[in-house]
DNA sequence: TTAGTTATCTGCGTTTTCGCAGAATTATCT
DNA sequence: AGATAATTCTGCGAAAACGCAGATAACTAA
């Protein structure tokens, strides 16, 4: 089902940035040795909303989307993710959040179960603390996050999509702008509002001469002044 | 400046869901120790906006809401808290979040300086992952948040707020029902929308049965009532 | 290249939410 | 208890956002 890959051990992993590398030498060649790896090509679920996850998801190349939908049908990004991040890992077993994680490109992905992870938690004094401030940090840019989403207007809320998208899955073209291709419907997902709006929203920033698009692809032309808009916002973005 | 107080020792507090109590008991003895306690009065700030914290609080005994104010001076709850909860604690000490905490109650509350933290944190494995277990479904939990306020209705945010301010905050009265003290305006807070639009919901949800009212206090006549305004969301209530 | 499919853009009427303002109610202080 | 202050409630017009629908543009595959 999945594509064979040779695995890319944590020895030799570029990601400087992944957790697991914070683990001890030791505990990096155990952890080698037992995690699982798959490249997942674009658009595939690396897992799905509903069934249950048994360890954590580490990102080693290529971008991801983690959604979640509603009762309604309704689709949520609740946040994009690179290499170096972590996905999947649940406080507690019990819980059944209906999360689920798309390749937005071909992505390298590694995994480790419960009991290897949980191993690792209790070995690496330095690699759980870390993971700790990890998500107390991820925790206060939700709060955040929530803050400011109950004040900003949709304008405002599709600007720090792009930006945000920018930062995350952008990517620098030739000017060294940032280009972004994301459908406006999953603009709209992470602004949580709706395509058309999103749509409004961009035409009237390219008129501004913020944003150009090429094709459907859009570009970034005046960050500056895309953070503008934001200035009341500061602390969040 | 603060009322002084007799200091309740860790071995003596009745707070068991209290994250310190996960130490060893040696390190129970010495946070113990080097802890500082204050008992704070109803409307006191525990620490403020703007200022940096060095450490974290963990509440023994009181109710407390945890504020956000924007630039343009809107003020936000984030959240609320109750014995047992801790707050304060920052991932990066370089961050300067505007976070507040005002006591909604008298609240006695204990404070551990980022030192005598850390040396627990490297000491004391079970107590480091707890804490990051916390912090994980919390994460999760302000994530799910992010995602049904965005889909919401004014009025089932305002039932949310009423519900999670009665989880948090609320006082059984005789009959066992739940009472909440919260102003209008603090439930507009939480709701993010204004104290009309709370004070419109809480209106028509009393017209239905759900809430009656004793002055300004909200007594939830029909709690099964109001979480079936949600059902929808049930994975985040 | 061309036809077909999918995504994006934009106009327009509807619905929701906001926010002011004044009335009513509740709490506080002497 | 009575006066004063603060909060809450509610009507109403304005603003914002939604969502349908049709037009346009961009991709895809033969």
């Amino acid at each position: 089902m999945h594509p064979k890959t040779n695995k890319i051990s944590c020895e030799e992993c570029a990601t400087t940035s992944c957790f697991v590398k914070r683990t001890n030498p030791e505990w990096l060649g155990k952890i080698s040795k037992f995690k699982n790896q798959v490249v997942y090509p674009k658009g595939q679920y690396i897992f799905s909303e509903g069934s249950p996850v048994f360890g954590a998801y580490f990102i080693q190349s290529g971008d991801v989307k983690i959604v979640s939908s509603s009762f309604s049908g309704r689709q949520n990004i609740v946040r994009l993710a690179k290499a170096g991040h972590m996905m999947g890992h649940k406080g507690e077993a019990k819980e059944n959040y209906p999360i689920g994680a798309v390749a937005l490109n071909d992505a390298r992905v590694c995994f480790l179960n419960n009991e290897l992870l949980y191993d690792a938690f209790l070995n690496n004094t330095h690699f759980t603390i870390e993971i700790m401030m990890f998500y107390s940090k991820e925790l206060r840019k939700s709060e955040m996050r929530n803050k400011f989403f109950a004040q900003m207007t949709t304008d405002e809320k599709v600007a720090y999509a792009i930006l945000y998208a920018g930062e995350i899955v952008g990517q620098k073209n030739s000017k060294g702008q940032i280009m972004i291709t994301l459908s406006r419907q999953e603009l709209a997902q992470i602004a949580g509002t709706n395509a058309e709006q999103v749509s409004r929203t961009i035409s009237q920033m390219k008129n501004e001469g913020l944003l150009s698009l090429d094709g459907r692809c859009i570009c970034i032309e005046n960050l500056t002044g895309v953070y503008d808009l934001l200035s009341e916002y500061e602390q969040f973005i």
